[in-house]
DNA sequence: TTTTCAATTCATGTTTTTATGATATGATCA
DNA sequence: TGATCATATCATAAAAACATGAATTGAAAA
């Protein structure tokens, strides 16, 4: 039995009471913007208005977005001096954006 | 200079670019139920009937369902008889589920 | 060839997501 | 303490996602 299949087995069994709270999850990564500031944020702390200047998200449309990662704990931030320095806290959304690296950029 | 940190460096500027992609993706796995259909379909192949009895989900539901995840080529099917069997045919969407397991599942 | 059955499509209403402009907070600097 | 700057919240509208019942398709069995 291949590794592989061990895992298929085990996921399938376990995941389905969990699928809710794993939806949610990856709801709060699967839209356009979220991944370009998650993007950012996976090459080091970034405070709001460097965000939006990398991403060229608006900011109100920003916060929003921060808002809901940071509630879903995908991302959390420490206050320095005037600014709000965010960064990715968690690291299921590194492993996923690694997937979608590997199938999306990787392939040719 | 660790494996890690190179991946983390190569998507984030790999990524932007096919961010839409990216997202549409994930967006078609980030339902409960689809989530489940995806569990179910990890074990083996499926017809519609054998699916809906699996997960509850409704007949029309379902339907739909279906329909988006093949749009997005997370499923396909073929004709058997009278029945349509579904199977997994984006190995991406497994690794995905392969990160949920872990970090929703695998924790205690 | 008529009926049956698996599955889809249609039509509709509800909820959720997203974007945007205006306003508010709250820490800092003059 | 009053102005400024970074960021968040409010209010609203438009778009997308989701669920459900009714009608439809199309292959197979009677």
């Amino acid at each position: 039995m291949k590794c592989k299949d061990a895992l298929a087995l085990d996921f399938v069994d376990a995941l389905p009471p969990r699928a809710d709270e794993a939806a949610t999850f990856l709801k709060s990564l699967a839209n356009p913007h979220r991944l370009l500031i998650l993007c950012a944020l996976a090459q080091g702390e970034r405070n709001v208005s460097a965000l939006i200047a990398e991403t060229g998200v608006a900011p109100t449309s920003m916060s929003q977005h921060l808002s809901k990662l940071k509630d879903e704990g995908v991302v959390d931030f420490r206050r320095d001096h005037r600014t709000l320095t965010y960064f990715i806290s968690h690291p299921a959304a590194v492993e996923i954006m690694a997937v979608l690296y590997a199938h999306f950029c990787a392939k040719d």
